[in-house]
DNA sequence: TATGAATGAGTCTTCATTCAT
DNA sequence: CATGAATGAAGACTCATTCAT
């Protein structure tokens, strides 16, 4: 009975510590990250500043660009659960409501958006998964457009996208200063973004073609 | 004596020659950070570029981060310019006429803008230069803004200057991609910017306090 | 009692499988290091191609040296066997039978003589084991040549030992190409090492001293 | 005048320098690969031996890869050479002279043909160089075997060069010990080689197909 | 003053070995 | 006794910066 229990309980230490390991490193590296930038982090600052040897930093993430990625995967996924739930709501849902929504994507209490916003833009060129994600953003916020302003053609949309996913990530480095400016910038880029989507949707309700 | 103006004739062509080494590695290295980013960029590779002896770029810039101040310094003083002319034209000028002036500071012909851009960005915690010319960019648009609303407070006017300059960094940003995308998107910001300056004109205009 | 039988029976299978696990391990060993040599095999490696955990693989070799010098320990045996059986034969056996039996020492079906003659090779310097092998080779080369050449002094049957010894590592090493060249160059190295011989015990019965 | 020199051996020294150092990383590497292998030797011994920085070389040599070749292009370099002089010779040499040419290939004063001899072997796998020597070395022979050996098949040229090129790398192996063994068995190689030879001339010459 | 070879601290990464479970 | 995650010393290599010439 409880030596059976035991057992099971035996590893799940191993098992646990393993997964609270992770999570500090990743942790460390989203806040380093964050912080200084891919290149000017060291693996062995991530690894010390998880409390970890860094050679488990190398057993969970094999090299410093698999950490990135982690990352960046880390928040795709976080990306299409939130996108998944705005396109549930479909047309119902509100433009300041919907900026909200997209501005939160990328702005957080956690550090693990500021990271993911700095290693998309620095890791662009280099890491595929940066520019998956970048795309995929891009996508999705393409086709919640489309569906709002359906005279909107693909390429306008994806146009439009661009902005509104530069909005983001503006709204994200923003928010590395102190809590005051960010505040209200955080506000200000919602009104902006409210200003445009309004504009572009009455403009597309009005202009008949 | 033909002593002395030989010294003169002898060191004006070595000035001239001194000038244009400087020219030619600052112009290295602004396309090389525009290419690659300030980290991925060797001071070997730029003297290389710019036909120069490593020794003779540490001559000129005696640090990386020196070389990279440099680029932002002249940047910078080409922003001071460019503001001068805006501010001495006052209130005459249009808002998409400003959006323009505005928006064409970090997206130019040139690949110094995109450098530029790129070091504000990346080098922004490490480089007082950077910073600093982020904060000059910022009082400058803020300096207009109240000059053009005058009820504005200064605290929003300083934050519809992070606004600002925002858009303006999302400009630079998307020029990096094809010249498709890259015109629809400008023309994009633009008139985003537009409508969000019209907005608050308007808004001001009509809150009376 | 049953508990005693009960612990011989539930040992035996134990030990069974312990050997069954040596005899996996030792020839993923084996294979391994006949493909790739000795540094460029990691003890993991050695580990997964056995199908066994990286501790089982501490717990019967705990060095990775102890993992080739127990490999070299076993073929060390399967010579002393055959040379045993040589000399058992005496001087009846024909020169090119010896050469035969000789060149077929390293030059086998499987791959561990392929893996001994690396080892001997790449770790002569570092492994006491591999001296002792090589020079193990050695001796029972100079008694069997001393046996048929009589006159033949300990010291030139020792140098004599030696180029035997070379000529066998030769032809384990040609057994690595493909079977068409390696054909041929095992014919020829034991020509070759028949007309030695031949010449060998032909010079010492003539020449009387 | 003496200005003029003067700055001609201004930079003698540098140069010279530069010449000298590379003489003594390159000779730092042949020891260290003749006494341990390539893969036991690290880049930072080679550099301490050498009295050198281990950036310097890597000035030199941008990789332990580079190192190794460039001692197997040295060596050869002096085999073309050396096999230069032997073909020009022609069918004129005598056999034991042959053979005393091709065994001194390998074998020298210096380290430098042992550190080859270990190279070839422990790295043609790896090295795209290793191979490429071993196979000139290989086409060398068999063509001056067919020049002597006129009713020699291609094919059993080559199978008979694969033969003198184990032999010859049995000599530079054999160099590794003490002198007193060491002339013994070069000379009982040799004899070898000259009675391998000799065989196969007079085969061919009696065998009338 | 100009040059570019020289320098070595610091980076990423591997892997033999250990030990908690 | 079995397991395989954890450890950290050590290795290959880079590059900003210096300094002899």
């Amino acid at each position: 009975m409880s030596s059976s229990r035991e057992k099971i309980t035996a590893r799940a230490p191993q098992r646990e510590r393993g997964k609270r390991r992770v999570a500090a490193l990743l942790e460390a590296a989203v806040s380093l990250f964050a912080e200084k930038g891919y290149d000017a982090v060291t693996m062995t600052e991530v690894a010390a500043r998880a409390g970890a040897p860094i050679g488990s930093l190398y057993q969970f993430f094999p090299s410093k660009e698999t950490l990135a990625d982690a990352i960046l995967d880390r928040i795709g996924e976080s990306f299409d659960d939130a996108f998944k739930g705005i396109e549930e709501r479909g047309t119902t849902i509100a433009i300041p409501e919907l900026v909200d929504a997209w501005l939160g994507l990328l702005v957080g209490f956690d550090e693990e958006r500021a990271a993911a916003a700095t290693l998309i833009e620095s890791r662009q060129e280099t890491s595929a998964r940066a520019a998956e994600l970048r795309l995929s953003l891009r996508r999705h916020v393409a086709r919640i457009l489309r569906a709002r302003i359906p005279k909107l053609s693909s390429k306008r949309a994806e146009t439009m996208a661009v902005v509104v996913v530069q909005l983001m990530k503006a709204a994200a480095r923003s928010a590395e200063t102190d809590r005051a400016v960010r505040d209200g910038v955080q506000n200000e880029l919602k009104h902006l973004m409210c200003l445009y989507l309004n504009d572009k949707t009455a403009v597309a309700q009005t202009m008949t073609p």
